[in-house]
DNA sequence: CGTGCCTTTGAGAAATATCAAAGCCTGTGG
DNA sequence: CCACAGGCTTTGATATTTCTCAAAGGCACG
């Protein structure tokens, strides 16, 4: 168990360099970095848990040191819609970078997550003193406004099974785990999900799943997704690529 | 050079006050908005015209002083899709803030616009020095990743009645005229450009104004929409509500 | 060892796109 | 001043995608 080792990392003082890496304190000294570890809060959310609800007002920013995170949102008539699956390292809850006092989404563990949480009134400080963080905050937001824009062209202009290729390509590479006959999703994952990803049903997706298997393009079984040829995958997102 | 002199001499007849009650500069000096306005290049588009397209290296951030902006990107296969209509009194092409250095989509003048531009070396001090600027445009940011997700929300779990008619009654929000029988959309407005902001196609969308216009609902001649009973298009646009 | 979610698959229904055709404005150029 | 071209709009008929409804088996966890 990663979490485990995580654990024991706290208990010595949490380590410098599990933060030096990461983009956000990439250009800061140990000390400074020391710094921001002693105001840090940890925080363990087991899988499932929620670690805030969109509209709840946003009183701490988040970096996510182990786990995913699946970010979702829930419409006037009870339809959940999958946003995003933020992987390790990176920060999220950063509502203060888009002008909010409130949380947009809500943030679920999708497998039990190790995270840091700071007060937002830390926030500005940090962009302020720390160099390189806002830089690193304004290009997270951008990244998942690209995302999202993407998001909006698939929804618009592509049909279902290109829609769900997309999603399953872009988890393969943005939480893929590679393994000796592929890339596999690293965290359980339904067809419920997926369709919620990608505004489907999940018998839909299961029907996809179950052609793509049948061509080899992937293995599934209850909630794993080893993705074996991401190139076949590729052009079946393409918007011109019906068969 | 003759360019330079008129442009003097436009923005010394800029007066101050045109500014000055914009969010992003509201905080401010008459003395700080002559700083600024001293540094702007105005720029006039003409209807049709693109201001900057998506890809481009982000050199210039822009304000809408006068009319209409949308924002659009084309997918692989040709299909363009519109993400946004920026009304006077917004900055736009603020890619800085989003951590790229290219336009992340297309703006084309929906109307003939006047705007002011600031080469994009401007940017960081005016978010530095200018109270306020920062801020705004942090929620300028949140309030358009706000209605992106709004949109991936509504293509995702909504029906295209409802996705049309949402996409309308923001349209008259925010981009509205109050006449004296209901509100207008401020700028020319085709069936096409509709089913591009709500992924449909304009026959689906001229059936569905044909049955509103029918129904008293809204009243639209040749790019021109007024939307007559916005309670009743309000009523339409809800998840749950069919008919 | 049952209960609840996860998954699969079939059949039929519904929403919406596509194809086709025609009328209508509007601005342009002769 | 008129005629025409090109884009805008409407509407019908048909096709297709995808959902909905239905049912059943499987797996995991308490």
């Amino acid at each position: 168990m990663p979490c485990n080792k995580l654990r024991a990392e706290f208990l010595k003082n949490l380590d410098e360099s599990l933060l030096s890496p990461l983009p956000p304190f990439r250009r800061l000294s140990h000390g400074q970095i020391r710094e921001i570890l002693d105001l840090a809060h940890p925080l363990l959310v087991a899988q499932g848990h929620e670690v805030f609800c969109e509209g709840m007002s946003a009183e701490r920013f988040y970096l996510l040191l182990d786990g995913h995170i699946r970010v979702e949102r829930i419409n006037a008539a009870g339809d959940r819609v999958v946003s995003l699956h933020i992987p390790p390292g990176q920060l999220f809850g950063i509502a203060a970078a888009l002008g909010r006092n409130t949380y947009p989404a809500t943030s679920v563990a999708a497998t039990e997550c190790m995270t840091l949480w700071w007060p937002l009134s830390l926030f500005d400080g940090f962009a302020a003193r720390y160099d390189g963080f806002a830089d690193e905050v304004h290009r997270t937001v951008g990244h998942r406004f690209e995302e999202m824009n993407s998001r909006v062209m698939e929804l618009a202009t592509q049909q279902v099974e290109q829609r769900v290729a997309s999603a399953l390509l872009r988890l393969t590479r943005q939480n893929g785990r590679q393994t000796d006959t592929g890339i596999e999703i690293a965290f359980p994952i339904t067809r419920r999900i997926i369709s919620e990803m990608t505004g489907s049903t999940l018998h839909t997706v299961s029907r996809l799943l179950s052609t793509w298997e049948r061509g080899d393009i992937l293995q599934s079984h209850r909630k794993h997704i080893n993705v074996l040829d991401p190139d076949r995958l590729e052009a079946l997102s393409r918007p011109d690529a019906p068969l």
